[in-house]
DNA sequence: CCTTGAACCTGCGGGC
DNA sequence: TGCCCGCAGGTTCAAG
């Protein structure tokens, strides 16, 4: 039927489960070809890019942050990140089609299938690099949310005199890693804290509070992730995997799910949507304090 | 060091 | 219908 695909969003559950899914298809095969578009992303590509990955096989696929990472058997590392718009098209052998707009980069692996990345607005990049443990833009990566380092004590000690609004601060991914724009909304409403907080300024028992909701939020988006996946096979039209159940995001002037349920209030409260940092936040004043 | 705002780029939908 | 504007899930850099 219609071709195989990864659709994804880029945060880390969509990172995730595009790992995920990728993993049956490239574990264990080979580049065969690599064919670049344009000579590069929000980066250029590095020297020799092709050259290095033709024939190259691939021997495992992961994520750190929001990167996906793909280990090769030359002892380097495709580094991989969608930006806003990326996706990771896989395309079943013998399917010839021309490229369409904004796919940048062409792979086709050893057996014939096809994965393309597409990205309109390319901030997404590519990268190789021999060892990820020195590699710069991961120097300065804070800790995985769902990692053992992440937790309360952690979270306060990063945050300790940082006036920036608490919103902001999960987003910056030297705080902690794969929490973007939507999940930070989503999480802060099931903390009950407010997004206009100064970061500094949570008690002890908010932090755990806003550390369990953001790992409670990615876990969920995982498994919803994993569970639309269905053999990694998308049928074309589908918007994405998780914009159903947001009880926040994008939900400005509707109504707050806690309120709903409210027999005191005499009036629903509604989402509001505020920007910061040239970001949307949407929150619930009445639940979020 | 901390914080904020702008920049990167394209597409889409709403308002007029 | 067409044009203009604002907005979109990320990251980086400059300036205050």
């Amino acid at each position: 039927m219609g071709a195989s695909e990864s659709q994804t969003m880029p945060e880390l559950p969509e990172v995730e489960t595009v790992a995920r899914g990728l993993t049956p298809h490239l574990k264990n095969r080979r580049f065969k070809q690599v064919e670049l578009r344009r000579k590069d992303l929000r980066t250029p590509f590095p020297k020799d890019f092709v050259k290095r990955l033709e024939g190259a096989e691939i021997l495992d696929i992961s994520r750190r942050a929001k990167y996906l990472l793909l280990k090769l058997d030359t002892a380097e590392t495709l580094v991989i990140h969608l930006g806003m718009s990326g996706t990771l098209v896989l395309r079943p052998k013998g399917h010839n089609a021309l490229p369409e707009k904004h796919d940048h980069v062409l792979f086709t692996l050893d057996n014939g299938m096809g994965l393309v990345f597409n990205d309109p607005r390319r901030f997404g990049l590519m990268d190789l690099t021999g060892d990820l443990t020195t590699y710069a833009p991961f120097m300065h990566l804070g800790p995985e949310p769902l990692g053992k380092l992440f937790n309360s004590v952690t979270l306060k000690a990063s945050l300790k005199g940082r006036n920036t609004p608490i919103k902001t601060a999960i987003m910056n991914q030297e705080v902690v890693v794969g929490v973007g724009n939507i999940y930070a909304s989503e999480s802060l409403f099931l903390a009950g804290i407010s997004p206009f907080r100064p970061a500094k300024s949570l008690k002890d028992d908010e932090y755990q509070a806003l550390v369990s909701a953001i790992q409670k939020t990615l876990k969920a988006a995982i498994k919803s992730g994993g569970s639309t996946l269905r053999d990694f096979v998308r049928s074309s039209g589908d918007s994405g995997y998780f914009q159903h159940h947001f009880k926040v995001y994008g939900r400005e002037g509707k109504p707050c799910l806690c309120g709903a349920k409210s027999y005191i209030l005499l009036i629903t409260p509604l989402i509001q949507k505020k920007v910061q940092q040239g970001r949307a936040t949407y929150y619930c004043s009445n639940c979020q304090k």
